[in-house]
DNA sequence: TGTACATCAGTGAACGCGCGTTCACTGATGTAC
DNA sequence: TGTACATCAGTGAACGCGCGTTCACTGATGTAC
């Protein structure tokens, strides 16, 4: 029963047997039958039991698929940085409007989709837990699609630019960006891409934490009126 | 055994029998270890057993003290409500300084001292769980003080109004104020109120659920340009 | 001040529950000759 | 095409655990006369 997940693996690397085949769809739908559980029960009472039972099986038969339910949760919680990061450079890719306008309704589209998957990255962190090491490379990515963007778009207005104070938030980003990955971004779209992910996860954040809930407003309008002023900035 | 917490009441109001004063010990000391084990543990694995065993009292016993786990659940979540509430207010009532900045500082070094209490009103939402429902009078509280500083403050600065567009959110805003429940702020007011509110928490969210370890600049110059730009504008 | 009674905090045993996880097994599916 | 064997998905029983919660009880503390 070692290592469950690596199979033995068929001879060539893209040939897949039957059983692989299997064993991919049923991997699958637990991890489907997980995101339906935190979605309805929250993600700290993830259990493997009630996924087995949901599917019809018994629970030591999902030990077969992963090594147990930390490994699941993992895996879940990969699935969603990576889900985030392939929305984004799917944006980025696609020919007209892959700009930052585009990829911050993408960003709200992604996270009202499964507002449980946008808490497991961004919501409350159990105390104990760590996330995957890998989770790190993936967040670059993200990253990397909003330099970009940000990076193409001018230190807009050019008139207006000189009665804004020298902001010494740029110059602290700027002494200070190994979370840029290398990135060749000025201060400014450092600077700015900050701020689109700190003010627009305030928004949404608020937004799918119910906060706004009883208040008659439109979270629409005011996600809309936070990324107008960061296009105006 | 009906109604624990709530005692036969002493004769006059005010008095307090030895018993009683024991009992609001108990209480207290119950609900600290309970924020101790949140800390450390997470609010979803609170447990009465748990803090009972640190105590060096049976589980039981608690039952003395709270109708259950959801009853003692509740309590916390009510104070933490409090705490801010209090914390707001007698930052308003000092004498000087009970400016916007100020509430700002406040709210951060709150939330600081205590992430997961913090959580507990912002954070992931379990699914099922509902909130007591007189935090809402609370959360009111909160708002009026930000209503209240921001009221204060002029639509500064008075020579460049004019070159801002004539923001969609205010006139939403206007329209839907009841969450502002009956302050007569401007709609400019009602703007920056939630501006302040979306905006600080964006930062202090992610600061505090740890997205920004590893990154090596410091959350606080982060947090203080947002301020800067909140007042700025 | 002293005795009789009521109150009440805390205990320990017990309940049923669902959890993660292990283990030896059965039976179906795929592979080799 | 058929037989012998290996692989492997899934089962059911079992483990120990901690949980919330109830119940009948003991013993200390407070109250009334």
């Amino acid at each position: 029963m070692a290592e469950p997940g690596t199979t033995a693996a068929g001879t060539t690397a893209g040939a897949k047997s039957p059983r692989e085949r299997y064993r991919a769809q049923v991997r699958a739908e637990i991890k489907e039958r997980a995101w339906e559980q935190i979605a309805t029960t929250g993600a700290s009472a993830l259990s493997l039991n009630a996924i087995a039972k949901r599917m019809g099986m018994s629970g030591p038969a999902l030990y077969r698929y992963f090594a147990g339910r930390d490994e699941l949760m993992t895996e879940l919680i990969r699935d969603a940085y990576r889900s985030l990061a392939d929305t984004f450079q799917a944006v980025r890719a696609s020919g007209s409007g892959g700009d930052v306008a585009a990829l911050a309704h993408a960003l709200r589209d992604w996270a009202l989709a499964d507002p449980q998957r946008y808490f497991l990255i961004y919501g409350t962190p159990v105390p104990g837990y760590h996330a995957p090491d890998d989770t790190t490379a993936i967040s670059v990515e993200i990253v990397t699609v909003l330099l970009d963007a940000w990076s193409e778009l001018p230190s807009h207005p050019p008139a207006s630019a000189s009665d804004r104070p020298a902001a010494p938030l740029e110059e602290h980003l700027a002494d200070h960006r190994r979370w840029a990955a290398g990135h060749p971004a000025t201060p400014t779209a450092l600077r700015r891409t900050m701020a689109f992910w700190t003010r627009l996860h305030g928004v949404l954040s608020l937004e799918l934490a119910g906060q706004f809930t009883g208040m008659d407003f439109d979270p629409a309008v005011l996600f809309e009126a936070e990324l107008e002023d960061l296009l105006r900035d």
